[in-house]
DNA sequence: AATGGCATTCTTGTATACACGATAGTTGAC
DNA sequence: GTCAACTATCGTGTATACAAGAATGCCATT
């Protein structure tokens, strides 16, 4: 449990969206998230406010609150913008590398080798997470890193659906090691490229995403 | 007055924040806001969690908010990801200019030019930012409208002080002819490469955005 | 039977009261 | 004289009470 109650409701909910436990479109009334969580409403109104702020609620005045729902198009907008946000990333960890940033990225890229090569879904999808995250450390931008980390977070949920694809797995790892390679080789417009791609959900992604929302 | 106090004050206080009125490292105490402001410390607490999750200040438990003071590095930082935002709303509206964008982009070019021809720093400081903002509107990205809007923002009193630098202005507005005619010719690499470095404070620019900074 | 207006009820918005933690100032001891 | 500990005061965190607006259901009228 966080510092205080606001905060903590405010992962606590937070979480509650990602993982459709709070489905979009769905009202959050603040009485009965009080008594869920057994506080009185008041940390509950700012836990909304914050996340109204981020975009994840919509908050109309005098009418409550709402999970948006982002719906297909907003999603790929998100992730176009991602894609623009990491390959920024790479380029700038391509021309900045250390020893430290060298080190975390072989480390998460070959958990990822491992995970890969067991098939094991959920767990590449977690090293993936920690091999994107070292890219976005290794920029050296602590700004690019924020945002980068927190549209990562809201495209958690679809990122998995993705990650569901048939022998998107070993397509993903593969591609994973082209851009180790552009980093570590100090290519930054090579990094940039492959991890626009890389992250982008062009064509066929984007019918497989749709599907995969569908289903649910 | 917005439909609530709480989203009144939020926007109050981000201007008052946005103009340094309150100066950053400043501490915001939730009773003299109040007292202020003529409201009760709810809707001030409500305002200042938001402010919170957008990044600009920092409330530490039990020991207030405070305005944060980005420093020069993090706002090159933040113009970094700005210019490249910028540079897919480029790319993106080189691709897909309708008619209604077209001329909006017209328009508030041509604003710009007369601005710029009458050495008005005040006015051009007001039309550029609209400029900008058809770009944004002409990528046909809401999400990364909205990013670039939010951003620009809070990047809004730095950019004036960059355009106090002599020269800047006509500088600016011909950085802008190249924009234009490449969005309009439909060449999105080169709308999104000039809008980058339009947009960054590379070299001689960021020291410029220092020695201002300093000024005050 | 359908629609419009009114009243009731439920939910949000704001204020206030109270509790707890932090900070600062003062006093005492070494 | 300096440092540490204790206390008092101030400010934040949470709860609750109250006010006001929105939604809903019922009744009357056409």
């Amino acid at each position: 449990m966080s510092e205080n109650v606001g905060r903590w409701l405010r992962d606590e909910i937070e979480n509650a969206i990602l993982s459709y436990e709070f489905a979009p479109g769905e009202r959050l009334d603040e009485t009965v998230l009080a008594n869920r969580f057994g506080v009185s409403r008041t940390p509950v109104r700012e836990a909304l406010m914050q996340l109204d702020a981020i975009g994840l609620i919509e908050i109309r005045p005098r009418r409550g609150a709402v999970v948006i729902d982002p719906g297909p198009h907003r999603i790929y907008e998100m992730f176009e913008v991602m894609a623009e946000l990491e390959g920024l990333a790479g380029s700038l960890a391509a021309r900045r590398l250390d020893k430290a940033s060298r080190e975390a990225i072989t480390a998460t890229h070959s958990r990822c080798e491992q995970s890969a090569a067991a098939g094991d879904s959920d767990a590449y999808y977690y090293d993936n997470e920690e091999f994107h995250k070292a890219i976005y450390a290794a920029s050296r931008s602590d700004f690019l890193q924020e945002q980068c980390v927190q549209l990562h977070r809201r495209l958690r949920p679809y990122r998995r659906l993705q990650l569901r694809v048939r022998n998107r797995l070993s397509t993903s790892f593969s591609e994973h090691c082209a851009i180790v390679d552009a980093i570590f080789t100090g290519d930054g417009d090579e990094a940039r490229r492959l991890l626009r791609t890389h992250v982008g959900i062009q064509g066929e992604r984007f019918s497989d995403l749709v599907a995969s929302m569908a289903a649910r």
